[in-house]
Order: C-alpha cells, then sequence, then structure tokens
DNA sequence: GTATCATATGAACAAATGTTCACACGTTAT
DNA sequence: ATAACGTGTGAACATTTGTTCATATGATAC
C-alpha cells in the first residue's frame, strides 16, 4: 500500500499519516505553525503554569502575597503539616517563584517578585467570567 | 501528655500539633489566613492554570491565537495524531478557553476570547526576566 | 442504501505528581 | 557536650494526567 497514486496538489502536505487524505487549510496551517510554542519556550512556559496549577501552591502564594511568612506560619496558616509546605516551598524556590532568607533557625519566605502577584491577579480576574 | 501548662500567650494558637511549639507570627498569619485563596474560586484558579500547563495544550492555544483551525489542522501543525488533539481539545472545550463551530464534517476551533492570549502573552513576558 | 472522511470517545497503559512518614541537618539554648 | 526546635529531604504510596489504540458517531458523496 504505498503504489497509489498520490494527488498530485497535496503530495508535501505531510509525510505521516496524519491526516488520511487532507481537510487541511494549507495558509492557516502555515501562518499556524509559525506562531506555534516550541522548544525551550515552550517548556518553560508550561513548566511556569504548572506551578500554578496546584491548590496548595495557590494558597501558598496567596499566603505570601499577604506577608512574608516562615514554613511553620505557612503550616499553620494552610492547616498542613510542615513536610507537604516545606516540599511544595522547594519546587515554588525552583521555580523562581518564591525566595528566602534565614534568619536564626527560621527560613523566611515571600514571593520572588509583584509580577507573580499581579499574574495570579489576572489569572483570578480571568475565572469570573 | 495534655497535662503540661500551656504559655498563656500561645494557647489559642492552633488546635493541631501543626508546629511542636510554635515559631508563629500571630499577626502575619491573621492577615496571611484573610488572605489565603479557598473553596470555589482555588479550585477554578488551579484548574484553569492547570489547563495551560501542558506543552501539547500551549501548542494548541498558541496555534489558534494565530487562526482558527480544524482539528486535522492542528494535527498537522503539531504533527500530533487527530485522537490526541481531539482530547486535548475537549479539555479546553470544558475549559472555556476554546470553542468551535461545525461546518460540514469539520469542526473549526478558536479561542474563546481574547482574554486568554493576553494571559498567555503575560506568562510568556515573566519567563522572560 | 454503502463508502469515505472528519471528529469524538472509551479503555488501557505509562509517566508525572502530591502527600505522608521517617529521619537528617543546622541552629539555639542549656 | 546534649536537648529542643525549625526546616529540608528521600522513599513509598496513591492519584492524576496524557497518549495510544481501537472503535463509534455523524456528515457528505456516490
Amino acid at each position: 500500500m504505498m503504489s497509489k497514486h498520490i494527488d498530485s496538489s497535496l503530495a508535501a502536505a505531510s509525510d505521516q499519516d496524519l491526516c488520511q487524505t487532507s481537510c487541511v487549510h494549507p495558509e492557516a496551517v502555515a501562518k499556524a505553525s509559525q506562531a506555534v510554542f516550541s522548544g525551550h519556550t515552550l517548556t518553560l512556559l508550561a513548566d511556569f503554569y504548572k506551578l500554578l496549577g496546584d491548590p496548595t501552591r495557590l494558597r501558598i502564594l496567596s499566603a505570601l502575597a499577604a506577608s512574608e511568612l516562615c514554613v511553620c506560619d505557612l503550616a499553620e496558616t494552610l492547616k498542613m503539616n510542615q513536610s507537604a509546605v516545606s516540599h511544595q516551598l522547594r519546587v515554588l524556590r525552583a521555580g523562581r517563584l518564591v525566595t528566602y532568607r534565614r534568619e536564626g533557625k527560621m527560613a523566611i519566605y515571600r514571593l520572588d517578585d509583584e509580577h507573580v502577584a499581579t499574574i495570579i491577579a489576572s489569572g483570578f480576574t480571568h475565572i469570573k467570567k
């Protein structure tokens, strides 16, 4: 099954059987192909939103938007155990959404920059449509 | 182990052993507790960001930001099979990030509103700091 | 009617994710 | 030194999530 004649106008459409024949709108696909996120940008952006896509982390971020807090404060505020909070803080730290400073035996966390608060606020606005 | 005298100034801090004793800063916790997302808002917001936290869906959305496309166009653009695309479109539809209209046997998708494009663009800006 | 095509969907599977438990680390106090 | 406390982290476990495969649906053409 490779001997069939190929419709000349569509020969270059695809080398895989993505569409059995083709309902493709070439101009639209060309325009879209240029605009699709790819590579590093894609990964970074997805990872960034992934961080915001968890209730616990959103709670942490919204708490920190109000005030800087030590881990114990966060555990108290969220009614969660310290370990769970610490694990999530690690993730948020890696994603550069929060920073911390040490003060004695405490680690005091805050949002890395106000941009984060802004983005969350804009998501907040969106869901109220 | 409940007979120990409790430090009077911290008696009301917690009824669970969230912190063994207390490193809590009461004012900060009070302020944060008021601000923490909770309930329906929390769920909606997390689910919204979760939608954006997947490379395939971001690719779909960025493609649709450039041009409306039928499912087959999307499969072609993303070099993915139709089923995978369709499954993700279902998710995006449920989250009201995309809509579609039928035209013959085709389903033509587009972003639900420009707000979506705006939010993605702002995330895009963020990761370039 | 039958055949063909574009799209949708269910089930199965693999991979990623979040929480808990237990314990390690580092700092402060005695 | 030892003890107590705040925090970090590894491993195990349960869920969730995304893709693939096969098949179903619905529309057009013959």
